[in-house]
DNA sequence: CGTGATGACG
């Protein structure tokens, strides 16, 4: 890698030209950026697409993609080279829309898209399937796949749009091959689960390097093969913090913090990947003091989160509800005035919804220059699940107002919100709207919440039988919800029932356990409880009496019981 | 082309 680009200072200003501004393009410091920019501007080298083309492409880098766009607008006839370097800083800083505006501008200008165009646009989102077609019909019918990065990229635009059959098809057809086309194909088929496959293509490569290595150990690792990357990991011929990472992911993501934390220990080189997988490991388990210790080692360090870094940490403090985490990320990128990405404002939105900060996470949602679907649908289950039914059907309403096209997570949050304010009618009617008018087919979490629903109110013979006979299996948050109906409405021969369901799926979970116990002393079943399963209740009992899910986790819970004693006492004033 | 990565059922 080539060091930082630096200003010619040293050169005088006259002879600022091409050659001597040829590194520009590698320019990631945005000062520096400035600078040289405004003496390019100074020798009237803007109007140059060469220079033009640099520029954008540094912006790009550092993370500016707007200043790109007001470079590329001052070039007079701007080049097929500076079209793909701005459609690909758009790409490149998550502006799907803007890229395919840039290339609809150069279709109709008098420049013609080449083989570098479909590859950019390709990047340019994880672009649905219907687009990813559309820009394979166009290389067919311009005749660009001979070049192979074309085909390559297209692999992997299918894999990533979840068409792994049509990446195989261009795969096949493909008359020479180089090393990517393999390993975008191993890595289409790991995306796709599809592991045997993966490694039985990993084995007849005609060469591999480090990425196909790489590629073949995450597989391993995201199959929750530990023992089998672990194996690869010390037959490769060599590792880099990529091959690190990913079995330090591993083993992050089954929750083996020890060996994760060795293995991070050990490795010979960090980078901001790295510190994020351990800091979001440990976040997202709610060992907040570990992932703190570690945030400010990172920053010791001179490592500063990207946006990936604070996606992930994000998203693993809303998991376990560490606020005071993910207020400091929030803090971190407020500090360096950098863009909010999209990504990063949906992970707040979420963050502190999560974390009960209502007020936060709508400020946020509404100061958003640009909204996608997941912030709306971020913000429609936040206002769900925090008490405001009302306000997320409103907001719905809004969303259809302003024609974004909802899909399957808009109408769980939907279905959320009906249960928090009972309208079953309503949620009847959202349940088919959302197959016949909008075509989505209901998952699990879509029964789930019709479900609740109708437990909570009392429908409970008609919950239980969407359950057995919905197009899945009943999971045991399914079970759980049925069974705290049957607590609430007292129903005894149903839970009984569902205790041997919940049972076989959840045998030790506390909570369950408790429910249970709750329901028959309600009913004075004792009795009912003989044989086997009192006996299966009793051992879980012992091996973690009186045990919650955060016990021993917390460094305050003296603190959090005192609080909740209070909250208990004052509660009981007002009802009384 | 490979590591982290925003939204879902109690």
């Amino acid at each position: 890698m080539s060091g930082p680009f630096l200003p010619p200072q040293s050169t005088s200003p006259r002879l600022l030209n091409v050659q001597n501004l040829s590194e520009l393009h590698k320019c990631s410091d945005p000062r520096c950026l400035l600078q040289i920019h405004s003496q390019i501007i100074r020798h009237c080298l803007h109007r140059n697409p060469v220079i033009a083309s640099k520029l954008v492409a540094a912006y790009s880098l550092c993370l500016r993609p707007y200043s790109a766009a007001s470079v590329f607008s001052l070039v007079p006839e701007p080049t097929s080279h500076l079209f793909n370097t701005l459609i690909r800083a758009f790409a490149h800083n998550s502006l799907p829309s803007l890229s395919f505006f840039t290339f609809s501008r150069m279709q109709r200008s008098s420049v013609k898209p080449d083989s570098f165009t479909y590859p950019f646009l390709l990047k340019s989102s994880s672009a649905p399937l219907r687009t990813v077609e559309l820009i394979h019909a166009h290389i067919l019918k311009l005749g660009f796949l001979g070049d192979i990065f074309v085909p390559n990229s297209l692999i992997d635009s299918y894999s990533k749009s979840g068409e792994v059959g049509s990446a195989k098809m261009v795969f096949e057809e493909m008359l020479v091959k180089d090393v990517v086309s393999w390993n975008s194909m191993v890595a289409a088929l790991v995306r796709a689960g599809e592991l045997r496959d993966a490694r039985r293509l990993f084995d007849e490569m005609p060469e591999r390097d480090i990425i196909s290595w790489n590629s073949m150990l995450d597989g391993y690792a995201k199959a929750g093969e530990l023992d089998a990357a672990f194996d690869l990991f010390h037959r490769m011929p060599a590792r880099n913090v990529v091959s690190w990472s990913t079995v330090l992911a591993g083993y992050c993501n089954t929750g083996d913090m020890e060996t994760a934390r060795m293995l991070f220990d050990k490795m010979p080189a960090k980078n901001v990947v790295a510190w994020t997988i351990m800091i979001s490991g440990y976040a997202s388990k709610g060992l907040a003091h570990d992932a703190s210790i570690l945030m400010d080692q990172m920053e010791e360090a001179g490592l500063e989160p990207d946006v990936g870094a604070a996606v992930g940490i994000l998203s693993a403090c809303a998991e376990s509800g560490f606020l005071v985490l993910g207020k400091r990320i929030h803090a971190a990128f407020k500090r360096r005035k950098l863009r909010f990405f999209i990504q990063i404002s949906n992970a707040l939105i979420d963050m502190y919804s999560k974390c009960g900060d209502l007020d936060e996470a709508w400020a946020i949602f509404e100061e958003m220059e640009e909204k996608d679907l997941v912030s709306w649908n971020s913000m429609v289950h936040g206002l769900a699940v925090n008490g405001h039914g009302r306000r997320a059907l409103e907001l719905f309403s809004e969303m259809e107002d302003n024609r974004i096209v909802p899909d399957g997570f808009t109408f769980v949050g939907l279905l959320c919100a009906c249960t928090h304010i009972g309208l079953i009618k309503e949620a009847r009617r959202f349940f088919t709207s959302m197959e016949k008018e909008y075509g989505i087919v209901p998952t699990i979490e879509h029964y789930g919440c019709l479900i609740d629903l109708l437990g909570r109110g009392g429908l409970l013979m008609e919950a239980y039988s969407i359950a057995k006979t919905m197009p899945f299996e009943a999971n045991a948050v399914i079970w759980g919800s049925i069974l705290n109906a049957c607590r609430v409405h007292n129903n005894v021969s149903l839970a009984e029932k569902v205790v041997d369901e919940l049972m076989s799926l959840e045998p030790s979970h506390e909570g369950n356990f408790a429910i249970i116990l709750n329901i028959f002393a309600a009913a004075g079943k004792w009795d009912a409880m003989g044989g086997d399963r009192l006996k299966m209740k009793d051992s879980a009992r012992r091996n973690r009496a009186g045990s919650s899910c955060v016990d021993g986790m917390h460094s305050q819970e003296d603190r959090i019981l005192k609080m909740l004693d209070r909250l208990g006492k004052h509660l009981k004033k007002v009802i009384c």
